[in-house]
DNA sequence: CTAAACTCTATAGTAACTATAGAGTCAATG
DNA sequence: CATTGACTCTATAGTTACTATAGAGTTTAG
């Protein structure tokens, strides 16, 4: 199949596939006599495989391990273990920080009625109070 | 006083003060004979203030809204307020995104205990299987 | 046979900076 | 007084994971 069909049957976008490509995620595929890429069944399931360690918020050096892990199907997996716990402590670190700062913003919210003149606004007030 | 102090008082890099310079949400200072910039208190206070908001992840163009709003303190709150309530239905939904992809990842976790071969590794099992 | 739809490569843009190169400025030391 | 080190200047490239675009070639449907 080429690109387009690929793209369409995964859910990627043409433009994504390609850059895949060059970034070692996808192989280089053979070429169609006018220079068009083919792809097949093969490409589609690593296709769908990066795209759902996208959907973890996996970055593509650690999925481009991954992949490598796979085709050395003989090793310890201890090194997906490791990559895998040390995303999971950025994700919860990362929600952590998020709540914090939602909190902050609510607080503030609370500062400020409609109607009111940016003189009297109570956010810009307390923005501009500079305690951090 | 010059860059490097304006620096070290806010906590800022040098290179982003020439960077807010540069996007206009630092005014142009004057410069010394040899061409250095040079801020007073008002630049600082202006530069905690952009650093404040940041904290709070709000974007540079919302920045600079704020800081054309402070500018004109007669002016309605109302675009402060519908700021900072879609800035906070943003964080929102960003917070319910991690916290779902959080449990995805823990509920993979359980699927790999250590000393296993790639070939047995319940997580690269899991992640093949291109349920989504 | 031609027009539409598709594909190709290469390049620029995104956000908010950081890092670097190469050159100039300034204060203090030998 | 020359020099050294710390600082500053501008301009440019790099970061991440793509998207968007230009300009050219290919394929397919009518």
């Amino acid at each position: 199949m080429k690109i387009g069909e690929l793209a369409k049957l995964t859910g990627c976008s043409v433009q994504a596939i390609r850059y895949y490509e060059k970034e070692k995620l996808l192989p280089s595929t053979r070429r169609s006599e006018g220079n068009f890429r083919l792809y097949d069944e093969a490409s589609a399931e690593q296709l769908l495989f990066i795209k759902l360690c996208r959907s973890l918020d996996l970055g593509l050096p650690e999925i481009r391990q991954l992949l490598a892990l796979k085709r050395s199907p003989g090793a310890q997996c201890d090194e997906v273990n490791h990559m895998m716990e040390a995303h999971i402590q950025l994700v919860d670190a990362r929600i952590r920080e998020l709540t914090q700062l939602n909190e902050q913003l609510k607080a503030l919210r609370g500062q400020c009625s409609n109607q009111r003149t940016v003189e009297q606004c109570g956010i810009l007030q307390t923005l501009s109070s500079n305690k951090s």
